[in-house]
RNA sequence: GGCUCGUUGGUCAAGCGGUUAAGACGCCGCCCUCUCACGGCGGAAACAGCGGUUCGAUUCCGCUACGGGCUACCA
């Protein structure tokens, strides 16, 4: 029985925002791990200098604080296999080490060809212009000396895998199977860089063993160059580890996840009132299931859960609509503070009078699926709208019309100058001796009331709930309002 | 083009040879109700197609179609 614990890594390059893509295998990775209570880690792959960009390491610490997705190791937490950026680790001689080690053992060479021949090597494929190299080997057949010579001489040179012409390579994957490729197939791809960078598939192999990775888990466009990853783990005489390939996070249009449309990175959500918890709850869904049927889960939870072998093999449509939904049942569920302090902003936005605030936040607590939803369903509290339609005041099933509406409003008007307490039970308690006395429906007098007071047609309050919020004064300067518009 | 992966309602999905093919979001209807929402109840809606294998295919195999990914000195 083997006690080696699971030891996975997330491994995000620093190019930018974090996409929800990304973060799901950063979810993945971490739960594997810590379901079996093992190690994840955070390694930076900064092997391209043309990509990075400044700031990208800050978004992926904070993003992993943000969604609680602890790493055990990483830049900041050595946990005795670092260095965990490549560039420093490149600064050790790692890849080239090992990359010589192949070369030794004829899987890799030294390549010379510049620019120009490797471009008259492509060759023309389809009517849209693209473009298919496969090297020709062409260095391969250098003698030591030549390739001696070229080194001594300052030629810029790279080290390719040597991939034979004939035979097939098959690796494993936990979800996909078996997956073979034939060797022609496959590219003598660069292991190292002109500019003595490994290339992110050398690297990962060099650093996922060094590092001791146990599961392996990246995206599922990996998959079709994994079996020359293979190689080169055979090449090495390492184990190979366990591969778990992700199914791709698409957008509603089946497309890979473009940045503009509004969800692509976790921040983007973020910022447009999401929670980070319901996000990661919903991420963990897309390509997840449960055995049973629930869907709301902490992280704990998901931790207890979680296992791979569950993950599907499809890919799966980011829907906004689903996200949505799931948010406004982690708003439900929050308990209130929490939920004040991040209302707050969004209900500053557009109550500058002196209301109860907290009130406010109260009423719209179970209406709302972000909290970018507030501004736009309060706004009334502050003022009515001027210009509300009066059609409004017709409502079929509360048998109203602008006329009954005026004949309410001026019956009331004067029960609601005498009224001192304007809580909203006692208020709803005086209208209701009004209601009885009519002979009427509750609606047919909260209706009129209602619009009169908010020039909305739907509210996150009824009439006395409303009146408690904006007090006596405003109330009945509001209905008097309405009134004179309805004469 | 080549290689490779995928295909259950609009979307997320359960299913792993025999089921009335779950559940969720969304949509529609009803109830509750001082509007909407919440909550409750109900409804419409799916196995891409064709061939096998089998007593029996959504489930296994093949082909086709469609979609994705890779095909960089990017990751």
């Amino acid at each position: 029985m083997s006690t080696t614990k699971i030891r996975t890594r997330y491994a995000p390059s620093p190019t930018g925002k974090m996409h929800v893509g990304n973060l799901r295998s950063a979810l993945y990775e971490f739960l594997i791990a810590k379901h079996e209570d093992g190690v994840f880690m955070l390694r930076i792959e900064d092997t391209d200098q043309e990509r990075f960009v400044e700031g990208a390491t800050e978004i992926i610490y904070r993003t992993l604080e943000l969604t609680g997705l602890k790493h055990d190791e990483g830049p900041d937490k050595d946990g005795g296999y670092g260095p965990y950026v490549q560039s420093e680790r490149m600064k050790t001689g790692i890849y080239m080490k090992y990359a010589k080690e192949l070369i030794e053992k004829g899987e890799a060479y030294y390549c010379f060809c510049d620019k120009e021949r490797l471009e008259s090597l492509k060759t023309q494929v389809d009517e849209d212009g693209k473009t298919v190299t496969m090297y020709d080997k062409h260095c391969l057949s250098l003698s030591k000396e030549e390739v001696e010579a070229n080194l001594a001489a300052g030629k810029p040179f790279v080290i390719r895998q040597n991939i034979p012409n004939e035979g097939s390579t098959t690796f494993h994957d936990e979800l996909y199977g078996d997956i073979t490729v034939d060797n022609v197939e496959m590219d003598d791809m660069i292991l190292i860089k002109t500019d003595g960078y490994p290339t992110y598939n050398f690297a990962n192999v060099v650093d996922d063993h060094t590092m001791n990775i146990t599961h392996v888990v990246r995206g599922n466009e990996y998959l079709s160059s994994s079996p020359k990853y293979q190689r080169l783990y055979d090449a090495f005489g390492w184990e190979s580890p366990v591969y778990v390939h992700l199914p791709l996070i698409t957008d509603e249009n089946h497309k890979k996840l473009s940045k503009r449309s509004g969800h692509s990175s976790f921040e983007d959500l973020i910022e447009q009132g999401f929670i980070a918890e319901a996000v990661v709850n919903y991420i963990a869904l897309l390509g997840w299931s449960p055995e049973d049927n629930r869907e709301i889960f902490t992280l704990d939870e998901l931790i207890r859960d979680f296992d791979y072998h569950r993950i599907s093999k499809s890919p799966a449509v980011f829907d906004m609509g689903k996200l949505r939904w799931m948010n406004g049942e982690y708003i439900k569920a929050m308990d209130f503070e929490p939920f004040y302090e991040r209302a707050l902003p969004y209900i500053r936005e557009v109550i500058t009078a002196p209301l109860d605030l907290k009130h406010i936040a109260e009423t719209v607590k179970s209406r709302i699926e972000t909290f970018a939803d507030i501004p736009e369903m309060i706004d009334f509290f502050q003022a009515v709208p001027d210009d509300y339609d009066t059609e409004m005041y017709t409502h079929k099933k509360m048998k109203t019309d602008a006329a009954t509406s005026l004949k309410v409003l001026t019956d009331t008007l004067p029960i609601l100058e005498e009224q001192s307490d304007y809580s909203n039970d006692a208020l709803y308690q005086t209208l209701s001796a009004y209601v009885e006395r009519e002979g009427v429906k509750t609606g047919y007098v909260m209706w009129p009331l209602r619009t009169a007071l908010s020039g909305k047609a739907v509210t996150p309050a009824g009439a006395t709930e409303i009146m408690e919020v904006i007090g006596k004064e405003e109330t009945l300067k509001r209905i008097r309002a309405a009134i004179e518009k309805l004469s």
